[in-house]
Parts: structure tokens; C-alpha cells; sequence
DNA sequence: ATGAAAGCGCTAACAG
DNA sequence: CTGTTAGCGCTTTCAT
């Protein structure tokens, strides 16, 4: 197993000096055309790959290639998606993405946020565990730039990119009471998230607008993942005076409380209405077949309210651009 | 925004040698207790973090802690959870995963093969594009290790984790052929890929074994991904002589198929018969919702044709440790 | 039990 | 146009 040849092994086949090497490479200073076919040369015949560890240990700020990439949970279709379309303009400006999974866990999260800085990444991308995060602050402060993504810090000092999750709820749930529902469930994420508080935030605001009452019975918590979609849905739907409409708060508690739906033979939306906030792969086929199945031709059918999130949405606030 | 602080700061403020530090953080050699406190101290303190990079740069082989897990599409839910799994047992031993998504693209492939050896990683995990992968090999002999997982090179060369691919569509199959379907079309995947040869190979013997013949026209090749299986579908199922089964080769094509059968009104298994190989979020909901929607005691039910993969799995083959 | 010093591979002044 | 040189922060002999 020989070592990977590096810029000495390039600069002695050419009789030349690294720094001569390096400037080939980068394309910086002046270098005769006639040495850098040569240096191109000799490194495309001894497979000369330059090692970014050493770059990166050099260069302290910038554009060392590397983003880092910290999700709340892999397995959210949602999550994935950005994954990929982080990934994707990455590979178009020849970044790699350094990414991990904190898996909605504070401890995790931690850890990541350490790793990046050690790693010394150009920038952090991430949806924060919560609103009062110091430790992602205390990260920028070192230097390293921040963009949170989906989920936010309080206040405005870090750049952001997020949808509308009041407005999203408050439609969705405005739709429902104007379909004549007086009783909606919800099931709420973590309030301590900026997504959790302004959904909440919009289904309330929508009762008080059209002047339903509140039934604390009827608002649950969950922490966006399956299970507890599929358990809350099911204490909602024991409750005596069960819900007659449903508004769950993110996309895999949706599919959590439609597997609940399914296990006690309901039907959508005559026996019980369901808007999901997010959209997830077949969600459109599933429930448009669920309400075939429930074979009614009301009006009141289900749907599944979409989170976009594409780069050229203009309604995605971009602030205070926080490079050092 | 001050510099980070660097094993000198530590050094200078205990009044000792940086290797000292080192020495405290590693637990190697022997420091007297009395300085291993005040280095700790110090480190809190200041909130010293080793620099990885560096750490990466000077110890060329073994644990720098970090492992490069190469995957063909992170859309994928089961690469997802794949990565998801990966990234859990990583953590656990204080490994972070850079993570990459080549999306099924050759060229991709490459450059995160490249930037995984310029990252000096400690190993990757992939799932090759192909089963001749020249650049794989490559890498092997460059001294990185490697491990494939889900999709293998051709012959022994390399470790590998991966499923009876032959053994489950041979299964499925039969099962199409013992409910007495003759004409089964087959959504097969690349056969450049070990997963998309044997699958298909478990098509074919299903047949030859229950004496019933092929027809070409009935095998088509998609790429895995969700519209292939759409189209597909619908090409299949435009046929003059139609198919009465379908088996696609894996859970995004099945995904796609369900979408084309969906919109061309079909009922499950009335209708058309379904086996997909994976599972994916909400399958068997979906489909059992399909067959009640479909309203018929056939015994012809479609089912999910579950593709395990854990770690405790005994019938995974782990071969040939490629440890140097 | 600790210090000194040599690099890992590369970039970025600073000289010519 | 090209060479010299000083590190980046860390591990690791080799001394003491």
C-alpha cells in the first residue's frame, strides 16, 4: 500500500518547486504555459490527488469545500428532501456535504455542532432542536457561519430560510371550521420549536377569527415523529366527545394518525377529516383512495396541505446574511 | 471572532509541553494525576475542542473518527434508513459520517470516491453504482477500506453486506405463478447492478422452475427511481395482451407502478396483481386500504415483499474483512 | 513523568 | 514567472 503522492512527488517527477504545483492547481499567479502542461501531466500519470485535509488545516476561513449539513431526522421524507437538494448545489460548486443526523436529540445535536467546528467546516446548515439554542450561537460566535433552515432561532440575529407555518395552520384549519367543524383536534409539535409554536399558534388564531372555542381536551403534543402521531390520534379519537376533524402538525405524525385512522376503520372524511401539514411521498394517492374507499361525495375531503420549500420562493425571508 | 484555542493555549496556560496535553486527552503515557487535573481544568476553561483536521492530517491510517457512507439516493426511504443506521452505530462510537448522495449518477459516484480518499476517511460504505466498478477497486488499493452494502462488486473481492435478492424474487414470483398468473410483467432494475441481475434472475427461475414461459415483451428495465416506475407501468399495462401481475424491483418503482394503477383506475388485486420488493413508509396500509377499496375476498391479495436488513440478520453473508 | 522536535500536505506571504 | 519558507494543529519518536 503505497502512500498517495502528494505535491512533493508531482513537484520532484517536474523539477520544479510545490508552490509552482499548487499555483497550477488553483490557477493562481503566473505559471508558462509549458511547465503547467507538464505538471498536469506528471499528475494525471502518478494519479496525484491533492489531500483536503492539508487544505483545510492551512486555510483557516472559506472556501475549503466543506458544508455541514445537521438534521433533525434522516427519515423525514421532508428532511431527506432537503438533504438532497443541499447536496445537489453543493455538487455543483464542488462542495462536499459533511452530513449528520441528530435525530430530534439535544445531546446529538451538541455533538454535531461540535464535530463541524472540528472538522472546520465553511458553513452550518441546520433546523435547530429549539428556539433557544446558545450552543448554535456560541458556534457562530467562533466563527463559523449559520443558516438555519426550516426551524429557527428567537429573534433575528441568525439567516434563515423558513415557510410561513401560521399562515399554512391558519388556512388549514380556517378551512375546516368553514366546512362546519367546531371540534379539531390537533396534534401539535414541540412548542419549543419555532415550527411547533407558530403551527399551535395558527390553529388557535383561526378559532379565535372565526369565533370557535378552544377545547384544551383536543390539543396534544407530539415530537414530529410517527409514533406519536399514531398514539394521540388514538387518545383523540377515545376522547367522549372525539374530534370530528383532525390537523396534524407535520408529515410523519400525519402518517402516524393515518395508520391509527386505518386500524379503527374510519372513514375520511366522513367519520373524520384529516389535514396534514407537509406533503409525503403518495400522500395525494393515499387519501384520495382512502376517500374513494370511504365512498361519500362530500365536500369535505381531506387534504394534504404542502410545505414548499424550493429556492426561488419568493415568500422564503432571507435575513441578516451572518458572514462574520 | 478570536482564534480557536489550539493545544499551545492549553500548553502555555499549564505551563507544560503540548505533547503533555496530547498525552491527557489520549490517555497515553503516564502523567501524574496533579497535572492530568489542571490540563482538564484548563481545557474547560478555555473550551478547547481538538481540531480533527489536523488530528486527520498527521495520523495517516486508523481511527480519525470519521467514515464515508456513499449512497446511491438519499430519497430512497430504504437508503434512508440504511443511512439512518449507519450514522446511529457511528455515533455510538464517536464516529461522524460524511455522508454523500451520488443519485444513481456514474460521475457522481466518482467524485465523492475522490473526495472521500482527499478526506482521508477511515473507511467507506457504499452501495456501488455497478458491479464492475473500476474506480471502487481503486480505492481499495489506495488503502481505504471498503465495504459494500446492498449492491456488490463482482466476485469476491470485497466485503459485503447485502440480502438473498435471487431467493426473495424467486419467492414472490412463485407466489404470482402458484395464484395462477401466467403473463407477470416484471418492472426488473439495471442488470449492471447485483441487486437488478439477481432480481430479475429470481423472475426468470420462478418461471422456469413452475414451467411457465417468458415473455419478453413482460420484462422492462427502469432505474430504480419513482417515474421509471411509472412509465413502465403504464407501458406494461397498455400492452395488447396485458399483463394480470405486476413485479417491480424495488419500493420507489413500486411507488411510481401504484401511481400509474391509480390513475388508470385499476383495482388491487381484482384487477391487476402487485408484489414490490422493499418496503417503504405506509406500504402495507396503502395497499391493504387498495385491496378494500378494490372489494373483493380474493385470496390474490398483493402484499409487500419485506426487505430486511439488520445487523442481526444471520443470513447476511459477511465476507473477506478487507483490513490491509 | 515530561520536553523537544520532526513532520503530515498544503497555502501564502515574501523574495527574487 | 518561479523558488523559499513559515506555519496550520496535532501525533509521535527520541531524549531526559
Amino acid at each position: 500500500m503505497k502512500k498517495t503522492p502528494s505535491l512533493v512527488d508531482v513537484a520532484r517527477r517536474c523539477k520544479v518547486n510545490i508552490s509552482t504545483v499548487s499555483r497550477t492547481i488553483h490557477q493562481t499567479g503566473k505559471i508558462s504555459l509549458d511547465t503547467q502542461e507538464r505538471i498536469r501531466k506528471v499528475m494525471r500519470e502518478i494519479g496525484y490527488k491533492p489531500n483536503r485535509v492539508a487544505r483545510r488545516l492551512r486555510t483557516r476561513v472559506g472556501s475549503s469545500g466543506l458544508l455541514g449539513l445537521i438534521i433533525p431526522n434522516i427519515q423525514n421524507p421532508f428532511f431527506s428532501d432537503l438533504a438532497r437538494g443541499v447536496e445537489d448545489v453543493a455538487y455543483k460548486n464542488n462542495f462536499a456535504v459533511l452530513l449528520s443526523n441528530y435525530d430530534e436529540d439535544p445531546q446529538k445535536e451538541l455533538f454535531y455542532l461540535d464535530v463541524m467546528q472540528a472538522e472546520s467546516v465553511d458553513g452550518i446548515i441546520l433546523p435547530p432542536i429549539h428556539e433557544d439554542d446558545p450552543a448554535v450561537l456560541q458556534v457562530v460566535q467562533n466563527g463559523t457561519p449559520v443558516v438555519c433552515v426550516d426551524r429557527s432561532l428567537r429573534g433575528d440575529t441568525l439567516d434563515k430560510v423558513e415557510v410561513d407555518n401560521h399562515r399554512g395552520a391558519f388556512e388549514a384549519v380556517e378551512h375546516l371550521i368553514q366546512r362546519g367543524h367546531s371540534r379539531i383536534g390537533v396534534i401539535s409539535g414541540p412548542t419549543n420549536l419555532s415550527t411547533g409554536r407558530e403551527r399551535l399558534k395558527g390553529y388557535k388564531d383561526a378559532h379565535a377569527r372565526r369565533g370557535v372555542p378552544l377545547h384544551p381536551e383536543l390539543i396534544r403534543f407530539g415530537d414530529y415523529k410517527e409514533e406519536s402521531g399514531r398514539k394521540l390520534a388514538d387518545e383523540l379519537l377515545s376522547l367522549p366527545a372525539a374530534p370530528t376533524a383532525l390537523f396534524v402538525c407535520n408529515g410523519l405524525m400525519t402518517i402516524g394518525a393515518l395508520e391509527t385512522i386505518y386500524a379503527r376503520g374510519l372513514r375520511i372524511p366522513r367519520q373524520i377529516a384529516l389535514i396534514g401539514f407537509d406533503e409525503f411521498p403518495l400522500s395525494a394517492v393515499l387519501v384520495k383512495l382512502w376517500v374513494l374507499y370511504s365512498r361519500r361525495g362530500e365536500l369535505t375531503r381531506p387534504q394534504i396541505f404542502v410545505r414548499q420549500l424550493e429556492s426561488n420562493q419568493t415568500s422564503i425571508p432571507i435575513q441578516n446574511l451572518n458572514r462574520d
